[in-house]
DNA sequence: TTCATTAGTTAACCTAGGTGAATGCAAGAC
DNA sequence: GTCTTGCATTCACCTAGGTTAACTAATGAA
């Protein structure tokens, strides 16, 4: 089976491809246009969303009005706030499209369905939150322990999707940067 | 009922005193001295502990060889590698007690019996780990967001607790600075 | 086409926090 | 009791990244 999301499940959990067609009918295809959001801050979370073209990124604003980006998800990633989807507490994430995407919802009723009739789903999402979890710890680490630069340089050697597809700014502010800095640290190391 | 472990699930679920007597049964009584470990890096964590006397703290070691604590738990609050306890994969973090400490701990089977037989456990500890996820998430846009003055200020006015009964060198490396920049932004707030 | 935005770059200047070293003080070890 | 070790403080100096502002290039709407 050549379909992407079953790749990318089968990446973590063995799962026949009946027990895939399955979850598939549980699904809806959808689009995001450029700007447009997926999540609204204040909002329960009702869906989780698969990208399967364009890009999606979720951020904060915080008391002094700043943007502070929290995840990049290109193609063939999962994106949602997992937190919210979960608990079904208000989410306060907002969650927009970078540029025009295809992506595939998954509603919390039909989650429910899916964990009930394929009980490895459970599995599935329960590791979706818990490496949205270890990401976070790591990224406080990486915050911690390493300078603008190396964390740049990081994200080069282990995501260059990102860097390829996403206007910097999003990146400088992914990083904890201003564009200004980002574009600073770039010339001082393309040289 | 008194016991405080009591009163800490009861903030989260709905439990019956017969059903937290059967949890306990479940419990050990530890202790761990001034120092000592109570998850080493590396190792798989098999416990879950609830601080009733003392101080535990978690914490990275980055390749520069420099500490970086995560996690404070004083009196009535649990500590753990959540992510390992769950996951079963090694753990990341160490965990020592600042000073003498008194723990009731549970472990991994225990937890999985526990669960079966009551089953709102379940749903507390997803609720844990849960919070685990956003309180990471929180220290993420804390730290962007926010001046190591204005984290010492939030730390001071929502766990008087840790300020109190920790050195501060590590509340320095828990919001990510150096005991001197801890010590020249007391110096300048309390004159 | 033209005018207005938005993104990226550069540069001068500023500031929060790091670094290294010195000092004083309290607590264990023996 | 002295010796040592660890913690907090202070100070002088340094540096990564923020700030403001100017300039350019690209995009987009009318």
């Amino acid at each position: 089976m050549n379909n992407p999301i079953y790749k990318n499940i089968k990446e973590k959990i063995n799962i026949s491809e009946q027990d895939f067609n399955n979850f598939l009918s549980l699904t809806k295809n959808s689009q995001v246009k450029k700007h447009d959001f997926f999540i609204h801050e204040g909002d329960v979370t009702k869906y989780i969303a698969f990208v399967k073209s364009g890009v999606l990124y979720s951020y904060t604003v915080d008391k002094k009005g700043d943007k502070h980006v929290v995840q990049i998800a290109v193609k063939n990633h999962w994106i949602s706030d997992l937190f919210s989807f979960f608990s079904q507490e208000v989410s306060v994430f907002n969650i927009q499209a970078i540029e025009d995407s295809e992506i595939t919802i998954l509603s919390k009723d039909n989650f429910e369905k899916a964990c009930n009739t394929i009980p490895a789903f459970e599995k599935f999402f329960r590791i979706l939150i818990q490496n949205a979890y270890v990401d976070s710890l790591r990224r406080v680490s990486r915050i911690y322990g390493n300078s603008a630069e190396e964390r740049y340089l990081k994200l080069v050697k282990t995501n260059p999707q990102i860097i390829q597809s996403v206007p910097q700014h999003y990146i400088a502010s992914y990083l904890g940067i201003k564009p200004q800095s980002l574009s600073r640290i770039r010339k001082k190391l393309y040289n």
